[in-house]
DNA sequence: CCGGAAGTGTCTACATTGTAGATGTTAGGC
DNA sequence: GCCTAACATCTACAATGTAGACACTTCCGG
């Protein structure tokens, strides 16, 4: 069984002649007779995102996941230059199953559907969701991943198809993402426990404000029990979109109800 | 993480052992003469603050912290039960610079105002960003320090005032907020370096990138560079504001089932 | 066939981190 | 005076990122 075509570059099918025992486990029990299969980066970035996802951030030593792979700590030099590297390649990895289609004129319902995509992919992946606001904070947007700049380009191309001059786009862009990364870091706030001891430990911690000081927190105990993600984020895409539609002189439509449900 | 400033000889045990003298007030005394004043919570964290504004998140270790006060390192677990703990007690404190009012009757004004001050407060000290986008993410809201959840409090209370019903001014709060930390990640993301540098390493950078696959965002270089994140935030709010109300009128949560009333 | 060369994997070493635990030092009440 | 408790400092240790040396594998030109 062949899962991935690894484009390692040079001579692949050298190495597919040299190789007797293609052995393609992934690498879970480090224990038996498994040989050792030919590391790339992509192989050293899926396993880093594993272990975060699985054990958090600060899971993902060198050390550790060198033992994931069963490998030298320090061979995984030669994949990420430092760790900070590696947290980068995490999150451009991460980044790469969001996927955006720009030849869709309705760009209303693509910029939906592309939040709550990536919404999604924050809820698969909550433990990489700090690096994805965090890292680029410490780098100047010309000199991040490609992959980190993806999704800059294709929304701008996206609004730009859509019909808005370069610089409205970029606007419009700045306003969405950034309302959509902060509803993510408000919902992945609210949430990190698993829903149903979540009610109970929410109770128990705001039973621990002092009322005077947090009456309506207090009181709100309730509500903010129980949280529906997805209808906030939506509403609020559609707010964003109203308010957009009344300052722009662009191809809007109106929307007078009928904002989705998605499933 | 550079071994760099290692100003002590090479042999430290010794010089160690034949001086038993205590510190010799290296420089930070500017207070007024007194050789050791006797600490505080505040004061500590006033120092740790000092410290990652000056130098960066990774430059506040307990060590670096202690040296900074003219104190053992292991003194500060008095007012801080451990590293996490001395990062929320920083944010809180970073926190605590913003004023909110609750009496005003002009909502739309005071949320345009908070807003503002929170993105001076974020360029203030930009290397606490992180820590505000991202300890909230490790920590139950129910177990937050307190100075945490007061800016969540004060706009409830607020919005309340304002004659929102409790639910709804949840839910603007948190389109509010939302949009408000996704703004400041934004602009922090796209300043960094200093301005004057910043277009020329700007342009660099996106020289850098595949005209191909990178079309818009290379030609979008000047209006990269002129950002203005006071009226970019300021336009934001407005959005939001006037997509608020168009929502207001018709319920601004409706859902048949009854987030009105919890039973 | 060889023998160097370049890449790849492994081991040791070191500086630096957070922090537990022991040890010294001081202040206050009898 | 002494006892107790708080406070301050020191020592120690395990874990981290990573430099540098070493060994093995695979290749290519002779």
């Amino acid at each position: 069984m062949v899962p991935r075509s690894r484009r390692l570059g040079p001579r692949l099918e050298e190495v597919a002649a040299t190789m007797t025992t293609p052995q393609q486990h992934t690498a879970e029990d480090a224990g038996g007779g498994t040989r050792k299969k030919r590391l790339s980066r992509e192989i050293v970035l899926e396993a880093a995102l594993k272990l975060v996802d699985e054990e958090g951030l600060e899971a993902l030593t060198m050390r550790r996941l060198g033992q994931a792979l069963d490998r030298d700590p320090m061979g995984l030099y030669r994949y990420a230059a430092n760790r900070a590297a590696l947290l980068d390649g995490v999150t451009e990895l991460v980044l790469n199953e969001l996927a955006i289609f720009g030849d869709d004129p309705d760009w209303q319902g693509q910029l939906r559907r592309i939040a709550h995509d990536l919404r999604l992919l924050a809820l698969r992946h909550p433990n990489v969701v700090p690096l994805l606001v965090t890292r680029p904070l410490s780098t100047p947007l010309g000199l991040r991943p490609l992959g980190t700049l993806r999704p800059l380009e294709q929304i701008l191309g996206l609004l730009i198809d859509a019909g808005f001059g370069a610089s409205d786009a970029l606007h419009v862009y700045r306003a969405y993402y950034g309302f959509l990364y902060g509803h993510i870091l408000n919902e992945l706030q609210e949430f990190i426990v698993d829903p149903d001891e979540n009610e109970a430990l929410l109770r128990l911690g705001l039973h621990r404000l002092p009322p005077k000081e947090f009456p309506r927190l207090r009181a709100l105990a309730p509500a903010l029990a129980n949280y529906d993600g997805a209808k906030e984020l939506d509403e609020g895409i559609t707010i964003l979109l109203t308010g957009l539609s009344a300052h722009l002189s662009a191809p809007l439509i109106t929307t007078g109800e009928g904002s989705r449900q998605p499933g």
